[in-house]
DNA sequence: CGAGGCCTTGAACGAAATCAAAGTCAGTGG
DNA sequence: CCACTGACTTTGATTTCGTTCAAGGCCTCG
């Protein structure tokens, strides 16, 4: 891995770099493919050699900055090396939605190869280092490579299939098995990166969260609240503990039309109380 | 074009076919990569002589059919020809999502790829001609024209667009300007394959719109109704004329939390009538 | 210490879901 | 031909989940 001082301004004004302010990192300035590909979150491949020797650009981007915005021309994907954005669009009213929150091993920047600019913008939401990706180089590679080729197309396709996901998900769940497996994913892709999947730090806001599920920021709070009075997990502003993911897993919504015959009355398991605790969750935990 | 009669039935159980229920067509069997690309939502472009005498097998599916369900190993996308289909996921509780209602010009199956075997399902909702397109192909000849590799990969991108601009939508729209743009982008899509934006045959049950909306199906019937008295749709059954599309479009819910330092009322333009029609439509007409 | 985000909690409201009951239509078979 | 069946649709009444509005508390950072 080479190590050379950049100036990124120059460089970029000069067409060779992406039009955001991301700047070139100090330490590992770059990476070769076979580095990429151990990286993303997707059965890797090996390349030989001759293709690692023109590597990749690290960009850092400070907390609060635009990796790209929406118009903006397309040139390439960003893959995250370290830190954690979030992607968004605006509907024509101004609100914004949150589509994603990328960490570790994720790409960003598909929505961009249609009409060639950006149709979301990301954001940091912490300190970053993205490896940048001219989008040219990389077909160009897929061309010769057909695994890496199939990894790109399997990228894309995974990225369709979550957003599918979410559409179901979205308008099958209450807000609190929402909430309930937004934090067990958040967990689980922490996991991945070799955090702890219990106790960990939300990066992002209740507001935030909110846009991503389709939930008011209020419903947020108080759904995490109502968890934590639950026993399932503990909040501490923004660190979670999750003190039982079975049961957030089962925490779901009475089905639209199913188990409508269950017994209304399941969680006083322990029966604290003849009280049958009757704000908290009116969610059914299936054994 | 070649004419051919072909079993299916054995050509597929040797492999050589998708795993479906589809059978070749009677008339055009086959299509050239031009003719396919030409057949695309998309800037055309041309390829040359030679990878046109290879052609693309055609196949028709009856009304009701599968043309691939979810977990069947993926093997090629399909492109409509003619006919109206739905795209499905179900979610764990057995609920179906519609994600789409594909017609003349779409593709289907990207979700295959990643994994390599579908995560939703296709059925046909009338007779359907389409055009398989074994993936392999389709990436080998893009090795070939890059001008082919960036419509397939804009295709995937555009694909992804659309799921975020739906997210979007969903959650900032009320039911009225949901179902008011379902009809107006429906208009557009048949507009785009010569037929009448303003007057047209919904292929699909109200449950089917609810759940492709996000709605009950007596949501759908009720706003249906609703944009109908308020004169901007004629319902008969499942064909829809579309009386007022500036109305249509400009129908939306007071936006969550902007705008509402505007004016609290500024449906009275053209005000036809000092009446406020009160129940009808609570949404606001912006110019 | 003060200001401004961010978060929590309560109260009231409201959009759409759910429940319920007719009504319409196409196709079937007597 | 017409009654019958079953799928689809409409419409009404009621319920409910989540939003909105409101107020106060907490934490951070300058």
């Amino acid at each position: 891995m080479h190590t050379i001082t950049v100036n990124s301004q120059a460089e970029r004004a000069a067409g060779a770099m992406p039009a955001g302010c991301g700047t070139p990192r100090g330490q590992p300035l770059w990476s070769s493919l076979q580095d990429i590909i151990k990286l993303l979150n997707i059965p890797p491949i090996t390349v030989d050699e001759s293709d690692n020797n023109q590597p990749f650009l690290h960009l850092a981007f400070k907390h609060g900055h635009h990796i790209h915005s929406v118009g903006q021309p397309f040139d390439a994907l960003y893959l995250v090396n370290a830190g954690f954005l979030k992607t968004v669009v605006s509907d024509e009213f101004g609100s914004e939605h949150i589509l994603n929150f990328p960490m570790r091993g994720d790409l960003i920047g598909f929505d961009g190869v249609y009409r060639q600019s950006y149709t979301s913008e990301a954001v940091a939401l912490s300190d970053c280092d993205l490896i940048y990706l001219p989008f040219y180089r990389l077909t160009a590679l897929c061309r010769k490579h057909p695994e890496l080729e199939a990894l790109l197309y399997g990228a894309m396709s995974q990225e369709l299939v979550r957003k599918q996901a979410m559409i179901a998900t979205r308008s099958a769940l209450t807000a609190e098995a929402r909430v309930a497996r937004f934090l067990l994913a958040l967990g689980e892709r922490y996991a991945r990166n070799g955090y702890s999947s219990n106790l960990f730090n939300l990066r992002m806001t209740r507001s935030e969260i909110g846009s991503y599920l389709g939930l008011s920021l209020e419903t947020v709070s108080r759904t995490l609240s109502a968890l934590a009075v639950a026993g399932m997990i503990d909040v501490d502003q923004r660190t979670i503990r999750i003190n039982n993911p079975d049961a957030l897993t089962a925490l779901r919504r009475l089905p639209p039309s199913a188990s409508r015959h269950a017994r209304p009355d399941c969680s006083g398991a322990g029966s604290k109380s003849a009280v049958p605790q009757p704000e908290q969750l009116h969610a059914v935990l299936l054994d």
